[in-house]
DNA sequence: CTGAAAGCGCTTACAG
DNA sequence: CTGAAAGCGCTTACAG
């Protein structure tokens, strides 16, 4: 038995108008109280809930929020999904789900999904999704904002994390430490995010004349396996040339330093490791890691704000929030 | 510019019905191919997709499920989350994550929303919610699946993970490497889940005749902070009447096994641990955790399933999901 | 202070 | 093979 607004209107002996107008609080003041209060006591007593499609169709908004990430099994992109149903909440909006599993179709069936769901604002976290399909939905009136990455030539905003100058830090903190010869794992190398990662970690080496070695230089992809196969390598190559190694994530780094146990080796006495993330289990693995806080919660205000405040000239907004080092144990002096 | 089913009839020059027949494949075959031809063409030219809400309200699906969970920032969780949204992608579902974070009025708030974006069906995973409520939902047609906890009087179908024998297994299995004094932490003891992981540690005791020690039972709520420090007062009150902990969740596990090696003492030659849900973390952690695995996949499957094959008595449908033992490298054989 | 009527964007009998 | 018309459940000018 599913009410709508006419049944209520027929019991309350009322119109739907006037129905309409005690849930939306509309004429405030000019209603007569005793018929505002009878039709509120109705509504509740019938469980009556207002059809959201219907209130959307007629022009308002959904209060609908989607959500493109890349992964839904991975550890970060969880933390993520987590803090944005929480932000969304706290500001109103329902947040629907999507993750592309880095399948440009499956994203694109998402986006025609969110869009025929006229979501009231899609962020969108992407390496491939094509600057038109933003634009198109930009022009059609749908606010997208995007986290993470960048895709040129779309007009829509952008929410950044420092990750540049996150890197800087931690690879001068591994520098100040004594470090000479620092190893790095890239994360999966068409991302910004692993870009951006790499290139502080070169700019610290060169602003402190340290070499940059190509063969301390290895390929990864975010993964747990991909960091304890690089550091696998890493350790057979070339064991005695490299006392700390910089993981592009976290996952990365429990890799390496898995590897690095298993070998008989110590963290940090032997080999410092530092992450980039700083995801939940950083702070309970064993040693605790030194890796660089992303702020997931920052940068979805961010974003969620951009889309509740949207404006034509709210294209152009570009936002970087600052990524911090969080020192813990993974890390030492050298002593040599 | 947002685009309307009028506007390509008008553009093709045919009706908006005969657009909306293209568009959902009716009358296949009694259709001109020329006309279908032309309106696909101009459909795809001018990137029309169709308001969902509009088809909704004429009484079609909405194509949307919602889920609660209790929380959306602990592990466990974020994994049922992930696995969902995939699973509502492969069988053609967007996904509406709702999170009460342990809080009734949060919850019955995100009730509301689900209930008036009328989604195709509701998963709920929820100690707090009343019987009244989730059948005032089914009355109205809505189908909920109640996931994890069971609420009495609710008339919907539920899927459940065995618990019970998968702690019976567990404990089994310490006793079969020779351990006779296990201690237990349990959950959320509001929670059914901690109630039957703590109802098969009691029963595998008293079938191999072993006493049920009040001492070495203590209260936890799921998290790694309850577990490290529940495994403190073990160690402080009694260290040597327990080889073994039985931790009613891998986060707590790994709170006792890091409170353990914190005292200078080693998992497992010194202590046994083992853990419960078989989150991603447990295969990575040093040492790796002996769990019991929920099929959270398999009880995403089945909760979908009976949305989507929903009928009047499919509200007395009840799954039980099996829960194996995962051993890994956190318990050893009881040498003295 | 409140109601009747139009219309949001679709689909579907009903005609032809 | 296709169109005109009604109606899904709301809201909002427009009247009164």
């Amino acid at each position: 038995m599913k009410l709508t607004i006419k049944d209520i209107a027929k019991i309350a002996g009322v119109s739907p108008a006037t129905v309409s107008r005690v849930i939306n609080k509309k004429n405030k003041g000019y209603m007569k109280k005793e018929t505002e209060q009878k039709v509120l006591r109705i509504i509740k007593e019938f469980g009556y809930v207002p059809d959201a499609r219907a209130k959307a169709l007629r022009g308002l908004k959904t209060h609908l929020i989607g959500v493109i990430v890349p992964e839904a099994l991975s550890c970060a992109y969880q933390e993520f999904i987590g803090t944005i149903v929480n932000v969304c909440y706290e500001r109103g909006y329902g947040t629907l789900i999507c993750s592309s599993e880095n399948n440009a179709k499956r994203e694109l069936a998402y986006v025609r999904v969110l869009e025929s769901q006229r979501v009231d604002g899609i962020i969108i976290i992407s390496e491939r999704l094509k600057a038109q399909a933003v634009n198109d939905l930009i022009n059609k009136g749908i606010p997208i904002v995007l986290v993470d990455e960048d895709i040129p030539g779309a007009e829509a905003p952008i929410v950044l994390t420092d990750y540049y100058e996150g890197a800087l830090q931690a690879t001068q903190y591994l520098i100040d430490l004594g470090h000479k010869r620092i190893a790095f794992i890239k994360g999966r190398h068409t991302t910004l995010s692993s870009q951006e990662r790499f290139r502080g970690y070169i700019e610290a080496l060169q602003r402190n004349s340290l070499d940059v070695e190509d063969r301390l230089i290895k390929a990864g992809d975010f993964t747990y396996k991909s960091g304890y196969e690089a550091t696998e390598t890493f350790l057979k190559e070339s064991p005695d040339d490299f006392t700390a190694i910089f993981c592009s994530s976290d996952l990365m780094a429990f890799g390496a330093i898995r590897c690095i146990q298993e070998r008989g080796k110590n963290v940090p006495t032997d080999y410092s490791v530092i992450g980039f993330d700083d995801i939940y289990f950083s702070a309970i693995n064993n040693p605790s890691l030194t890796t660089v806080d992303v702020p997931f919660r920052k940068l979805t205000e961010i974003a969620i704000d951009m889309i509740k405040n949207w404006t034509e000239k709210g294209k152009e907004k570009r936002s970087i929030c600052e990524a911090k080092l969080v020192v813990r144990r993974s890390c030492a002096k050298m002593v040599k």
